[in-house]
DNA sequence: ATATCTATTGACGTATCGCCAATAAACCGC
DNA sequence: GCGGTTTATTGGCGATACGTCAATAGATAT
């Protein structure tokens, strides 16, 4: 007797994870989540959709399982605390370390800020939240400030969204180089920090 | 014999859009893109789903519409341009201006810009970065600088996401007062105008 | 009244998602 | 090796939403 030819391989749930989450991955930092279907995504994996929702439940779950594993590497990809350095340079090695990290992970980045619904989901809101705010403390570890006040977490929160813009001169319309984007972030954070955070302190 | 009950009321194509529009704008400015069906704004317009169609094509193309009025009806409330001002009281009158079509049409502005697959769809990045250009260029008018040149677009475009997020802090998840984003917002501008940009320039 | 125009309906085809029962691949004890 | 158990995987069903189009019927003019 042959040996039957088995349909299909039999992969265990870490694995068979991965592997979706792989084209996942993928695809939806090349297409808007609309453009994105969990057919496509289970035929470029090989499978049926229905394993699909087996792993992840629904679409947007998966999504989000996605945003939240590329933030993680994004936070992962963390930059030493330089020790025994003026001021200046530390600011310089922030801003270096943020548009490396936003070179690397750009298409995801803007995939995460782009997704469907992004104010009106919860959830998407609080990842990059999460992000934002382990950024900002990581600046705030690195300048050594005295009393960071919750004040100067939102201000700093706000220049989240400067260096985003900036970022998307830069890499998507390509309308400032790197060097300009640096030197714009650079001067803003230390504006931001020695004198305008302060007075905003006091309005 | 009785004079037959109309089925339905017949009007004119600027009034039925008009009609239509107004449900349309109210409904995307509640609920994100992918939660609003056709058949919903249908039936709160008291009309069958294929006239939305018949109008306006797709369901696409009716989101951009309303998104297209509600950019044109913010740069409608443009700001007349103050004479005989100081530098910073021309500043200042620029923020307020802004907070104030901030205020006014949040919710919209908010709609727009999280949309679904922003960042992919051109028509939608078009408009948006139409209303950001055409605000820039108003700040340049009012500045009166001598020799706008891109780079100072670009860098004051990137002002624009500052303002943004900035924003959000204030109106949305409310960790900054109206008073505070002003003093932000106003002493970024004037350090990127007189400083910033210059430096960014000779970069 | 009758004819013409076009706003409006209503139904059809297609795509996608979420769910779930049936199936079969792999593993285990014997 | 062999039957039994586990659970990864399939495949199909139902619901919902969008886009299209021929047929219908208000309105207006002749």
């Amino acid at each position: 007797m042959a040996t039957p030819v088995p349909r299909y391989r039999r992969l265990d749930r870490d694995e068979r994870q991965e592997q979706i989450l792989a084209v996942a991955r993928r695809v939806f930092t090349e297409l808007p989540y609309a453009d994105v279907s969990t057919a496509a995504i289970a035929r470029e994996t090989g499978i049926q959709r229905g394993l699909i929702h087996y792993y992840f439940g629904t679409k947007r779950e998966l999504f989000l399982t996605v945003v939240r594993d590329l933030m993680a590497q994004v936070a992962y990809d963390a930059p030493p605390i330089g020790d025994e350095l003026s001021s200046d340079e530390v600011v310089d090695l922030c801003v270096t370390l943020f548009l490396d990290a936003a070179e690397a992970n750009a298409s995801t980045w803007f995939a995460a800020l782009d997704a469907e619904g992004f104010g009106h989901d919860p959830e998407l809101v609080k990842i990059v939240t999460k992000i934002r705010d382990a950024t900002v403390e990581r600046m705030l570890a690195v300048l050594r400030l005295p009393a960071p006040t919750g004040t100067l977490r939102a201000v700093l929160r706000t220049y989240s969204g400067l260096a985003d813009s900036a970022t998307r001169e830069w890499l998507q319309t390509k309308t400032l180089t790197r060097t300009q984007v640096h030197t714009l972030l650079a001067r803003t954070l230390v504006a931001l920090i020695t004198e305008i955070a302060p007075a905003v302190e006091r309005s």
